[in-house]
RNA sequence: GGCCCCAUCGUCUAGCGGUCCAGGACGUCGCCCUUUCACGGCGAAAACACGGGUUCGAGUCCCGUUGGGGUCACCA
């Protein structure tokens, strides 16, 4: 951990908890840190949460890791892991228990359940009132759990970056658990003590965790630490305004790479511009946003997540996109060996225009791996009319007898059929491209006679110049 | 329900008292380009939740109403 001497101006962290893949609004904070770190030239540090043991997992920690190598949103040092420090928190809660900041409270279950009901039936809010606060004397051989010896009177300030002043009673602050009954330390102890001794400085993090801030600040008063600064960014809520769920797209970072196709670039651009903005700004770069982000900008309302909007960025940045890069990508999806992805790349160009997702971008390349006969989608097969079947006939002839494969003499030659047999290029065009697509879309005819080469469309025409049954 | 927070086009947002009969982007619609679909270009419809103040002047400040959200564990 840092000593005070060598501590930068700025230290952020995101603090994920391994209990599953690393959802999008997770993503969106750990971005936010990111680049606040990046633009004030201070350490962005990366913490598991892994104090609930039994529902952390090392398969989610290793998404988590993924997740933010795919959005190149790189840590400082080596990741941190809560349950490593476990002695420490534990020694806090003791140091507190001395200073009788905190007490040892032997209520059971049952006790606390049916303090509980009582509440309800009396229809007050519950907050705990535990007959050990101020019993310093210990139970020996008794279970116990350390809580905090919460402030009762006055208020508690906090001047959030992002919220501004938010005020909250000291009366409405519970006496929290701090050390479990098994010794282990709870969430709220454990954070405070490892961001202190992380030397974290900015605590970036969803709105979700406001009201903990206070709590958390007991603690850190009680033990006279410097305080943090806090920004609480609003959550991303789902299309119909209801928090983000898993049927919206609190899917994990991986889903939108693998299933939905996106580019890193797109999501990066996307979450950053999700409550936040610069002016008119929407097509931001990496070094671009670690230059303009900051958190007075960061909106107070909660924003909905917008798919299609995702996907145009994603189009935007497909088509800004390295062509070999891109076939790359979707070689795999294709079940392409490295020989084919020459063609890929050449052909990525007049492709890449027509997609907004990878999975777009393969299904528009399919075609030029198919194999004879081409299987004709339906909507496609409809245009290989009677009247059609003759006029690809003509053009198989031409196309045959031409010196040189490529698109200009090709245009030419198309141009020229479509003319002798008094048809516009369309009526001409569109069965050609069914014939050697089998699809009503794809790039230009001319293009498209090109890329497959001489033989393989001098075949697949020939494939459609009769009916077949 | 208690406590806390929020409120500009359908959505993401710009706006930090006058330059806003509110700007940009996505989406929608129309036109152009064109062999298809896209891409690209041009254009249109579309918002300051409501009610009170403060002020010469309010989208911008204050209060209330309504609506939305968050949170109330020996989970994080």
């Amino acid at each position: 951990m840092t000593s005070e001497s060598e501590q930068p101006a700025v230290v952020t962290r995101f603090a994920p908890s391994p209990t599953g893949f690393l959802h999008i609004g997770g993503a969106r904070t750990a971005l936010f840190n990111w680049l606040f770190a990046k633009h004030h030239g201070g350490k962005f540090l990366l913490r598991i949460e892994d104090t609930d043991r039994v529902r952390s997992t090392k398969e989610a920690i290793e998404a988590i890791l993924d997740g933010m190598r795919w959005l190149g949103l790189d840590w400082d040092g080596h990741e941190y892991y809560q349950s490593q420090f476990w002695a420490r928190h534990a020694e806090i809660a003791h140091r507190m228990l001395d200073r009788g900041q905190a007490y040892r409270c032997y209520m059971t279950q049952e006790e606390l359940a049916a303090q509980r009901e009582q509440a309800q039936r009396e229809r007050r809010p519950f907050r705990i009132e535990s007959p050990w606060r101020d019993v310093p004397e210990e139970q020996a051989g008794k279970p116990f759990v350390i809580r905090l010896k919460a402030p009762r009177e006055g208020e508690t300030n906090i001047d959030d970056r992002v919220q501004g002043r938010v005020t909250v009673q000291n009366a409405e602050i519970d006496d929290f658990v701090l050390l479990r009954s098994d010794g282990t330390p709870t969430y709220m102890l454990a954070v405070v003590v490892d961001d202190h001794d992380m030397g974290v400085t900015h605590v970036i993090r969803g709105d979700d965790h406001l009201n903990n801030a206070f709590r958390q600040l007991a603690i850190i008063r009680a033990m006279g630490w410097s305080e943090p600064i806090y920004a609480h960014v609003p959550l991303i809520h789902g299309p119909d305004g209801a928090k983000l769920s898993k049927r919206h797209g609190a899917l994990g970072v991986d889903s939108y790479r693998d299933e939905l196709g996106m580019l890193p670039e797109a999501v990066f651009n996307y979450l950053l511009r999700l409550g936040w903005g610069h002016g008119d700004a929407e097509i931001i770069s990496r070094d671009q946003a670690i230059e303009w982000f900051d958190l007075y900008h960061v909106g107070k309302s909660p924003s909905r997540f917008d798919f299609k909007k995702l996907e145009n960025l994603n189009g935007h940045y497909i088509r800004e996109a390295d062509d070999g890069r891109l076939a790359d990508l979707i070689a795999p999806k294709l079940g392409l060996k490295d020989k084919s992805k020459e063609i890929l790349a050449r052909a990525m160009p007049q492709l890449k225009a027509r997609a907004h997702t990878i999975s777009e971008l393969a299904d528009g390349a399919r075609f030029l791996f198919a194999d004879r006969p081409l299987e004709i989608e339906d909507s496609a097969a409809a245009l290989l009319t009677g009247d059609a079947r003759p006029l690809i006939g003509a053009a198989h002839g031409s196309l045959a007898a031409l010196a040189e494969w490529d698109s200009a003499p090709l245009e030419a030659c198309i141009r020229e059929v479509a003319e002798a047999s008094g048809v516009k290029l369309g009526k001409l065009a569109q069965p050609l491209r069914v014939a050697l697509t089998g699809r009503t879309t794809s790039p230009g005819i001319f293009d498209v006679l090109a890329l497959l080469g001489r033989d393989e469309s001098l075949a697949r025409i020939a494939d459609q110049m009769e009916p077949n049954e």
